[in-house]
DNA sequence: AACTCGGGGAG
DNA sequence: CTCCCAGAGTT
């Protein structure tokens, strides 16, 4: 016994989307590998901000089996500047396995996508509802904000029980029949008319069963529980200088934040110090031990403003005659520089000198 | 369940 | 400033 499931809400959608959708190019193809990238580029990450980045993704990448045999480093090149670089190594990795274990053909059993490095509920539905057109609802920020609103849910959808109920919610309104239709449908719903702050209820096609506009409470949802603190860093960069043009480099491989790009020598303080309590730093003289007619000049400070991190650096210029091999680093031509992948924090940099 | 992981744009 | 974006992985 089936019950007959309600699909008011999604013709209304499918209807508002086909009126306004934007023209989006992972739009114009079922590829499961570029609508994969596409997905990936877009975790977290505005239509706006990863148009461009896709596009040379899948230009310099038009297939998975050219990206899993690309070198991390160059693949986290065209990732700079994007953020969340987990993305773009998980990406690469899982390119990899598609490779091997399923002979460069790209999976289409939704638990075998799930299992894909980098790819979660959400990215899993969107990929095999675009791609295949089977029935799984995509739950993402959009459709938290348009389900919230239209059915009044208190629940917090940033607690386990929101996720589920949403999920549950999400996949009683799906549309099987058109999924990926209905999918792109609820999202760009969210993206365009339903938006976070302030959205014209006069012209929306579901203000008739908006629970939320109904009570006049549409900025009361979606509720959120969670309150996200910022720790504060004192990052002391050291841009140093030797020889007929080199400088030095070090690979951040820890786990934390921008895991695989490169950056200047780093001393990590508690808190701010001056370049005279450097000195006395272990860190300062591991770096410096073997420095040769060593010269520090200040350069410039700047905060850098994670969602979740605070970070305050400073940035020296130092001379030396000659350095010998220090463990971390690596010695590059400063002409070379760009060919590294580096955080905005640093490029910032970079590109002033 | 709570924490971590980027960067940018809108208001 | 605050919020949040086609979220996922780790602890």
């Amino acid at each position: 016994m089936s019950k007959e499931k309600d699909l008011r809400l999604s013709s209304i959608l499918i209807r508002w989307y086909n009126r306004n959708k934007r023209d989006l190019p992972w739009r114009d193809t079922t590829d499961p590998y570029i609508i994969w990238i596409s997905e990936i580029i877009l975790q977290q990450t505005r239509v706006d901000q990863g148009y461009a980045y896709f596009t040379r993704f899948v230009k310099r990448f038009p297939s998975v089996d050219l990206l899993a045999q690309a070198e991390e480093d160059e693949v986290l090149k065209l990732w700079q500047g994007l953020g969340y670089y987990s993305r773009a190594r998980n990406l690469h990795a899982a390119a990899k396995i598609v490779l091997e274990k399923y002979q460069g053909v790209f999976p289409q059993d939704y638990t075998d996508v799930l299992s894909m490095k980098g790819v979660g509920e959400y990215t899993a539905a969107a990929i095999v509802s675009f791609a295949y057109d089977q029935p799984h609802a995509v739950v993402d920020g959009n459709v938290f904000r348009v389900l919230s609103r239209i059915f009044a849910v208190e629940e917090p959808i940033d607690s386990t029980k929101g996720k589920k109920l949403f999920s549950q919610l999400a996949q009683e309104l799906l549309d099987d029949k058109r999924a990926g239709l209905h999918n792109q449908a609820i999202m760009e719903f969210g993206a365009l008319q339903c938006v976070p702050v302030s959205p014209d209820c006069n012209s929306c096609p579901a203000s008739v069963m908006c629970l939320a506009y109904a009570q006049d409470k549409v900025n009361v949802y979606p509720v959120k529980a969670g309150k996200q603190k910022v720790r504060a860093r004192f990052f002391n960069y050291f841009d140093v200088r030797y020889g007929d043009g080199y400088m030095l480099l070090h690979k951040r491989t820890a786990k934390d934040i921008w895991q695989g790009l490169y950056e200047l020598p780093l001393i990590e303080t508690a808190e701010a110090m001056s370049i005279e309590e450097l000195h006395r730093t272990d860190s300062f003289r591991r770096i410096f031990e073997n420095g040769d007619g060593l010269h520090i000049k200040y350069i410039t400070q700047m905060k850098h403003i994670l969602s979740h991190q605070a970070i305050h650096a400073v940035f020296y210029q130092v001379e030396v005659r000659k350095v010998s091999a220090v463990d971390g680093y690596i010695e590059v031509r400063a002409s070379d520089v760009d060919e590294y992948p580096v955080s905005r924090l640093v490029h910032k940099y970079l590109e002033k000198m």
